[in-house]
DNA sequence: TATAATTTTCAGAAATTTCTGAAACTATAA
DNA sequence: TTATAGTTTCAGAAATTTCTGAAAATTATA
């Protein structure tokens, strides 16, 4: 498997860009091929494209279906597995949102829940930083809640929210009178 | 400097989550001990509660500057420079979002472009991908397009968009009435 | 200007992460 | 069964990142 100049191109740059999203460079790579390349690819074909040991490939597919960014395939008359793009591009951006708010804001988020519980000391050094933990929290909570509301959407309202770009600030004002009507009568 | 162990607990725990973040531990700990003191803090009361070495400290305080997340301060009649953590909570989650956006984003959108632009190859293997490339680049811009709008939105309107929730829908409904209405005349 | 206080730099040490490749394991076919 | 094809594991090697601490640079004061 000789990749195209621009497919490696590509594949070298997700190598880089790896670390930064969250994985080590030979699974940026693996990630690139994969979703650039039309037919499945097994872990041979991986290795010998990438130029990486065979337990390296094996340990890069594990990670990228911890994920949940490829699917497992298998051919008819082959015993090799396979793997593909879990999805189209905006499935899986759909799932990396979720992953990284899994692995980056819910630990966080049940640390300062505790801490906001247990802790009642309210002498002077404590009770600032209580503050900004209660601050910090709100802000998780609320990223949170809003990413499950954008999951939660169908991908057309999605795209219809994505396009609206300066309109938001309309549609909002909108909101605000519709609420205060509702208020007004309850 | 001695942390309580409210405060000493978050901070290793900021420090574990650094590298998820895009930071190192070090890093990470003196984070969240700049946000959760009321002062301002020099750099050995930094290196002494966090325990590390000075250039250690320095190094901190340069990448947090870089990520526009603390403040240099002076206090009067003292020669040493003195940090806190530069805006509320809501603030400095902004300036996360845009950092992250300059760094894991930016770099491959313009990479794209280039890779659409330049390569005009419609064999066959290139042709799957450089859909795929689109389909990708496409993405990355409307991500980018929708978190300038929403940098560019006031706190205000930012809490009535995050708080609507599950009203998004009924919103978008609308939305999608008057566009059609304005359509309609245009 | 010289001196003292403070911050920055950076070479090498320490710690951590990633990678290799051979052995162990699993599943299918003969 | 046994042989064969394929996958996973993991100890140690290699690469990378982080950290230290002393020297250099910078800044303020006498």
């Amino acid at each position: 498997m000789k990749m195209t100049p621009m497919i490696e191109s590509l594949v070298l740059h997700f190598g880089e860009m790896g670390s930064r999203w969250g994985f080590n460079r030979t699974v940026g790579q693996m990630l690139a091929l994969i979703v650039l390349s039309e037919d499945a690819l097994n872990a041979d074909q991986i290795r010998e494209a990438l130029n990486v040991s065979r337990g390296n490939v094996s340990m890069g597919l594990k990670e990228l279906q911890s994920w949940r960014l490829i699917q497992l395939r298998h051919l008819p008359g082959d015993r090799k597995e396979y793997y593909a793009a879990a999805g189209s591009i905006w499935d899986m951006a759909n799932t990396v949102f979720e992953e990284r708010r899994k692995r980056e804001i819910d630990p966080t988020l049940s640390l300062l829940r505790n801490n906001i519980m247990d802790d009642t000391n309210e002498a002077p050094p404590e009770r600032y930083a209580r503050e900004r933990v209660t601050e910090i929290h709100d802000l998780l909570e609320t990223i949170t809640q809003w990413s499950a509301e954008l999951q939660r959407l169908s991908p057309e309202k999605l795209n219809t929210l994505m396009r609206l770009g300066a309109g938001v600030s309309k549609v909002l004002d909108i909101s605000e009178k519709f609420k205060r009507g509702s208020a007004d009568k309850g």
